[in-house]
DNA sequence: TTCACGCTGTGAAATCTTTAACAGCTAGGG
DNA sequence: CCCTAGCTGTTAAAGATTTCACAGCGTGAA
């Protein structure tokens, strides 16, 4: 079984490849990649191994080879296509983030109440919210992103869930509940700050 | 020795007690909770432990109390000062959702390229990033948000650092350098993304 | 008052994740 | 050609986290 936390570093280790090729750098020791992951080259080594590429021990990693192997067993080939719900500060946010510089990640359509549809923002139509079902029908997408007021976070994730999307990213601090076959997952800026400021408290004691 | 985990799942209990308390509702069960929190009833007895606070085998646990409890554990008496560390669009959208909706969390200042600074940004006066060490001097903020460009966010977070601040907030894509003494946490959008995609992949193959 | 129900708190077991350890290999040097 | 150094891949141990299971308690009903 691979955990979550294999598939977030070797998307982290693909990223870190890409900046290390555009360097043209050719080869890369796991140490190396450890430490650019604030990880352990044991880590890293133990994570590569579902991607069943091999390293050699001379050399290490051959950058360009590793990269495919992990865009091959990530499904990376292709960008992810997804759609966003909510054109609020965060959405726009959103938008604007990947539009046009990530183009690997696109957002196909976005949604929003009535009041705020009909335009395009960052390059991106903007439909109102009771034209998903109809829109997504035509679309391949996968991937939805939350980013409503939490009043209404859990009807528009049932929706999507209804219209076929399979993963959600949820950004309203209200844990949505979503069938058995839809992967979730929450990024909540409250709770982080709150952790991070507990740590933070208790970091401030320590030797300096 | 208390987890990230548990410490993060107590600041989701703690907001989802006071949802309920808005409702008047005085008491809950630990099941109860754990619905809310997509999680189980054990999960819920076992983090709530670490507060001290006891529950009432009849009733569950009094709302009110249990909020004061986790406050207490977690040190939440008081708001979170924080400063942030660029204002594009991400900077701009942080400062919008915090201000003036959500008191308990408050951005005492923001710092940017001199070219961005100089200004009043959603009630935040944005000063020059050479400034940062000044204007910090007279504040008793512990935390920082870092939303620059890669390029810029190691420089930045030793800046920080080196400043007295000791939890770090950061959204660059890169894996930021700290001293041991300070708390860093990453939110890479990328990487959560191509997450949900992988899973979203796998979970469409799954029965419906 | 006594009983029964269904909850809490918690030690122990199970599961999941990371780290350690080492056999085996590969390139370079003598 | 043979040896050495230092890497990889992988198994096993250690460590962390979650779940189980149940003793014990508090309330409401009889």
């Amino acid at each position: 079984m691979i955990s979550e936390k294999t598939i977030s570093r070797l998307s982290l280790y693909h990223y870190l490849l890409t900046t290390l090729k555009e360097q043209e750098i050719e080869f890369v020791f796991s140490r190396q990649l450890a430490n650019m992951a604030n990880s352990t080259p044991a880590q890293v080594r133990r994570d590569l191994m579902v991607t069943g590429y091999e390293g050699n021990p001379k050399r290490g990693y051959t950058i360009n080879e590793l990269i495919v192997a992990i865009e091959e067993f990530m499904g990376l080939k292709e960008g992810v296509d997804m759609v966003l719900v909510g054109v609020g500060s965060l959405g726009r946010a959103l938008l604007s983030y990947f539009y046009p510089q990530k183009p690997r990640y696109n957002i196909v359509a976005a949604f929003d109440k009535g009041s705020n549809s009909d335009r395009v923002v960052s390059g991106c139509r903007v439909y109102d919210i009771a034209e998903l079902a109809p829109v997504l029908a035509g679309q391949r997408v996968t991937m939805g992103i939350v980013a409503v007021p939490a009043g209404a976070a859990q009807q528009v994730t049932t929706m999507l869930c209804e219209a076929g999307i399979h993963g959600i990213l949820n950004f309203a601090p209200i844990r949505v509940k979503v069938p058995r076959n839809v992967y979730l997952e929450n990024v909540d800026l409250a709770v982080t700050i709150e952790k991070i400021a507990w740590f933070a408290n208790r970091a401030a004691g320590k030797k300096e």
